[in-house]
DNA sequence: GCATGATACGAGCTTTTACTCAGGTTCAGT
DNA sequence: ACTGAACCTGAGTAAAAGCTCGTATCATGC
């Protein structure tokens, strides 16, 4: 199950009818659901195939090898998450360090309601997780809480701002993506943003926050 | 790769004189080994025998299957980590709080420096990880954690406790596993210890952690 | 209608891997 | 030296899973 390395990744057709772009969703979709219901033990192209539909030698037509397709699922995921990242961008300066604090947490949140299961497994796969997908996301996203510490200065009080950058996002990552499988209620309702929130502005300005914010409700909706 | 449960695990012969003893010790430390530096894909029992120096059959001699022998390297690690959790029993309040959060940081960050590769593949292993042993394992740091914050309840101002203690425990483990791969130096400079420290107290306590305790130079001299 | 390329099928080949078993070697007590 | 138990060996088995390829069906332009 290990190394499988014979013929190069040859590159495979393109969909380029409807039909077959029905059949690549088909099978991208059910390679999803497998993964999020097994975990990557159970995620086997025959099965992913049957489940999809398809046969297997369809599913070879439109990806080289197994890999590829966990790819193409890592990478959908990967923007799907992205998009909206915007929300933090440092804003002039108007909005409370809380409030953006908070709103940075809100992101991750929503982006761990969309769908827990798959975003759990493709987070711990081994051959791809940590050292691909992960580790850009992480860049793209280090910038931002960077470049928004950077125009807070004057606020915070921790002297390393790369390490507080890191010990941040680190936490905050963990704590909601656990408690996606653990506390789902507590992250739906928004006290655990509260928690977060408290913790971050805590550490970040070395005082109490008092969470004069009021919390996002639509995340109920979400899921 | 998945399902093979066929006969029902029959126990195994159990070592009894000091060569078979030596065998064993043997295969265990090769299985460790080799899960640290290929993780989950890369444990395969035929790789584990070579590595060991022993024949297939032996290692079947004492381990009934492939997963027991995964049980008994998460037993070991398990045991390993908890002796030393008293660590944090609730003092009787002598010690200043900030005190008592760093001995408890300093204790998870003494258990991933032991051998962080091995410790990493471990609690994200699928089979077990998570829902055997970090699970069994947390339930008991939970309980030691929640006693210290009851004792001390007057200090936090954290309404929820239990959030509390969940939110914490997941923020340390987390900051702490990551950066064992990612920041080693700043896990044993105990820089970073400093920061989660701060995060903790000022969160719980609502105020700025000063840092005036010493660091414990202790850690730089393990693993 | 028909030709041609795109799409789909699925039996089966090949590799990997958990695990067995028949038989050989070493050790301990006498 | 002898015997029986403990220990070890490694070729072999069987099942699972990745992937191929020859064949069949559909869609589209002429």
């Amino acid at each position: 199950m290990a190394k499988r390395r014979k013929s190069p990744p040859i590159p495979r057709k393109r969909p380029e009818q409807d039909r077959s772009r029905a059949t690549v969703e088909a099978i991208i979709e059910a390679a999803a659901r497998i993964l999020a219901k097994g975990g990557y033990g159970g995620f086997t192209t025959n099965h992913v195939a049957e489940k999809a539909g398809v046969s297997i030698g369809t599913l070879y037509q439109y990806f080289p090898n197994k890999e590829s397709l966990l790819g193409e699922l890592i990478r959908r995921h990967k923007l799907a998450i992205e998009d909206g990242i915007e929300v933090l961008t440092p804003q002039a300066g108007d909005l409370p360090f809380a409030a953006v604090v908070r709103a940075a947490i809100e992101h991750v949140v929503r982006a761990h309601l969309v769908d827990p299961a798959l975003h759990r497994v493709l987070s711990e796969t081994p051959p791809l997780g940590k050292l691909d997908w992960e580790a850009t996301f992480g860049e793209r996203l280090t910038a931002h809480v960077k470049a928004v510490f950077a125009a807070r200065r004057a606020e915070i009080v921790v002297p390393d701002l790369d390490l507080a950058a890191y010990v941040t996002m680190r936490a905050v990552e963990a704590v909601v993506h656990n408690a996606a499988t653990e506390r789902l209620s507590d992250l739906k309702s928004g006290a655990l943003t509260d928690e977060v929130t408290r913790m971050l502005v805590g550490y970040l300005t070395g005082k109490a926050a008092g969470l004069q914010m009021k919390p996002n409700a639509a995340l109920l909706t979400s899921s």
